[in-house]
DNA sequence: GCCCTGCCATGATCCGCATCAAACGAGAAC
DNA sequence: GTTCTCGTTTGATGCGGATCATGGCAGGGC
């Protein structure tokens, strides 16, 4: 599963978040430490990577230094599909990272003889898209108190064992605004806006609970997708 | 294929923007006027569309009416890919266009039979996460000036008659704007600006001829990936 | 204990772009 | 020709978030 922005694919686990049944699970296994890099922007791309567990970030850098997330993921994501030749992403675990390496090169063989994974394939990547694409709208059009709110929200909902309540968040603030689009002065800011109005509450700098969700919700609200009722009445 | 941001794929015209060989050309084609939808978010997904020629632009409306287009495709471009169960945009025509269509529930069997289509249809999709993400770069960080100069360019490079010179820009100003998180004002201003600055001339609302391209590739600059060699002195 | 380093919080100021408003131009209908 | 409409251009003003600057806090090495 991942974040690239403020909506994530809300269907949970899925079959298609499991990848033994086609990989056979006899796909080599690296570990990776916290703060250390999978693959740069320029890098060959020789594998996709499928996230076991841990959190990555995903981003690119412009020449001024300047640099954009372009989304995090976790356990069930496919890493490198973006990409063709080299990678146009560098990729950076942000806590501690399990990851199995599939092939580039064993790709053709594996469409050949299991069109299910294919499709698998296929789905995964179209996830992406669409994250993607909502993340677009979040940045394009949301206040950066809606950025905010609507990101929380959607990292609450990936902790599936904390019933919404508690939950990690484990990107620095940093990171959260170059996902946002913001600065992390006004990330901050706006955190600790949420917790003077008893919208949430830090346990830690990486730990957050949600106090008055629904407050939160109220905020992102502007910024959902039209459902086709309204569309249609607009 | 298709700009979904600052840059599009540069390889042209390749292999796999030609369909014929894989769906055989047997498809039904569907003449769209301008300015009507091919479909709505919230439609049920039946077929994917292949673009044949015309424009169209992909975009997710608000629940307050705000809209963000995510996305501008012309020939060769495949749309639908980024849903599942229900199409997740809005796609509407630029201009008049033809599509043809391929439905989802041949898909599997079209997998099955033809593990090329696998990978030409995975190559597309990766094509269009990979565009997104660019442009998520440039709304979350590039200033009103960068944004518009990435785009027109990217729009000149689309237009393989023209050597780069005279270019058509069918979308309004409005598109423009919804497209790279600005104001309609904004983009007019920026246009008028550029011209009185000698970089472009308008020769009618909707065509463009780049007469200072240097300067407009110096201005977007700033927002070009950093090279590896770069990247690792820095 | 000490200092150093990395990350975060918060305050003061500034500027780019949004917003509000009005005028302009091209095309269509008549 | 006139008038209406739709999209664009241009101007005046204000605000949200960037920027610059300072201070705080936690962890690690010694």
């Amino acid at each position: 599963m991942c974040i690239a922005g403020g909506t994530l694919d809300k269907m949970g686990k899925t079959a298609s978040d499991d990848w033994s049944m086609t990989t056979g699970g006899r796909l080599p296994a690296i570990d990776i430490p916290a703060h250390s890099h999978i693959f740069f922007e320029g890098d060959e791309r020789r594998t996709l990577y499928l996230v076991e567990s841990g959190w990555v970030k995903l981003y690119r850098t412009l020449i001024d230094g300047q640099r954009q997330v372009v989304g995090f993921a976790n356990a069930g994501s496919v890493l490198g599909l973006e990409s063709d030749g080299e990678h146009v992403n560098s990729c950076e675990a942000i806590t501690p990272v399990k990851v199995r390496t599939i092939p580039i090169a064993r790709l053709p063989e594996m469409f050949a003889r299991d069109p299910i994974f294919s499709e698998q394939i296929l789905r995964q990547v179209g996830r992406q898209l669409g994250a993607a694409q909502a993340q677009l709208a979040a940045v394009g059009v949301q206040s950066a108190e809606q950025k905010l709110a609507t990101f929380l929200l959607s990292v609450s909902r990936l902790c599936d064992a904390c019933e919404y309540g508690e939950f990690d968040l484990p990107m620095r603030r940093g990171d959260m605004a170059e996902f946002l689009g913001l600065r992390l002065e006004t990330v901050s800011r706006k955190m600790s806006e949420f917790q003077r109005r008893g919208w949430i509450r830090m346990t830690s700098l990486y730990n957050c609970q949600l106090v008055n969700r629904e407050a939160l919700e109220d905020l992102a609200e502007g910024a959902e997708i039209l459902p086709p009722a309204i569309r249609q009445a607009g």
